[in-house]
DNA sequence: AATAAGTTTCACTTATTACTGAAACTTTCA
DNA sequence: TGAAAGTTTCAGTAATAAGTGAAACTTATT
């Protein structure tokens, strides 16, 4: 396989991942660019190489940077703008650990924090509801927990939590 | 807040969730009403409660049980198929992790490595796309086999996981 | 402060994915 | 075996999410 070939076919299949976890496949593809290009890139330079408008990258873009893991850089004497990935693997992965939680994990328990504490009308229904929303909340709150523990291993954290599990 | 209003904004909050997850609104919520349910439901009394068509029931219904997380339940007696959901929690949790792995990670990781090994050119271009995809292979790898140890303590292993993160 | 280069926004279009419902098929039992 | 009850499929439709591009806005420079 070619260079070029294999370029495209890495940037397709990133972001094919990357609408499967919940990002698009844009976003995706831009960090993927950003990641393999040894050079920061321009807007202008991203919109061309993925074939995209210029709102899409602008969009895509800023959210990159708020999820954290892109950075504007200035280059001196000139005007534009250009864009960097994070180029440590484990800090991107930890990022969106820590972004998924935020705003998918947080918001449902709270949900279910509220749902399981109804007014019970001592139904069958609503004793086995009230069994299983709590269940689930306890569930989830450990898995979140737990996310949280891997996450806060600060350096290398895969490959601790690898270790750790090991025996 | 009501039973009704507790139940409802539950089988919509986890349709939420699960369509943030890679499984569909619909079959999210299929599967929260059966955990909710004390008896098993008939294809008929998912519809009706969830206002849906049959087409959808009948597809949905099918992939929760494609996933193993919903089983056919047959009445004596009756020609009717009942449904019921894996009443489990955690195996539901680690099946669902076994799916997408199955699913998505393995078959990124086959593009990975078959990209990973292009003709090299020598390029600057080339040289760093040859080291970042090695190093996401390798992270993508390590976070599948950290994804398996966990799933594979079998009974409890959400708790048994953060037992031994604790030190 | 005028202009030109650069950047962002947003109403609209396109693409993708999910859902409907009628028709086809299957099973059971009289 | 045929008719009724049950189940599945799938072509068409609807809902949702992503992307476009021109216009508006910002900033730096003279």
């Amino acid at each position: 396989m070619e260079f070029t070939e294999a370029k495209a076919q890495f940037l397709q299949t990133w972001g094919a991942l990357g609408s499967q976890w919940g990002i698009n496949k844009t976003m995706a593809q831009i960090h993927a660019l950003l990641m393999i290009s040894p050079e920061s890139l321009s807007m202008e330079e991203v919109m061309e190489e993925l074939k995209i408008s210029r709102g899409n990258a602008s969009m895509n873009l800023r959210g990159l940077i708020d999820w954290g893991i892109v950075y504007k850089e200035y280059k001196p004497g000139e005007r534009r703008e250009y864009f960097v990935a994070d180029q440590d693997v484990d800090s991107l992965a930890r990022k969106i650990a820590i972004e998924r939680s935020k705003r998918e994990v947080k918001p449902a328990l709270r949900v279910l924090e509220g749902v399981k504490n109804f007014d019970d009308d001592s139904s069958k229904e609503a004793q086995k509801f009230k069994k299983k929303t709590q269940e689930l909340h306890d569930f989830v709150e450990k898995a979140d927990t737990m996310l949280e523990k891997i996450i806060n291993q600060k350096e290398n954290w895969i490959t601790k939590t690898i270790m750790k599990l090991m025996t």
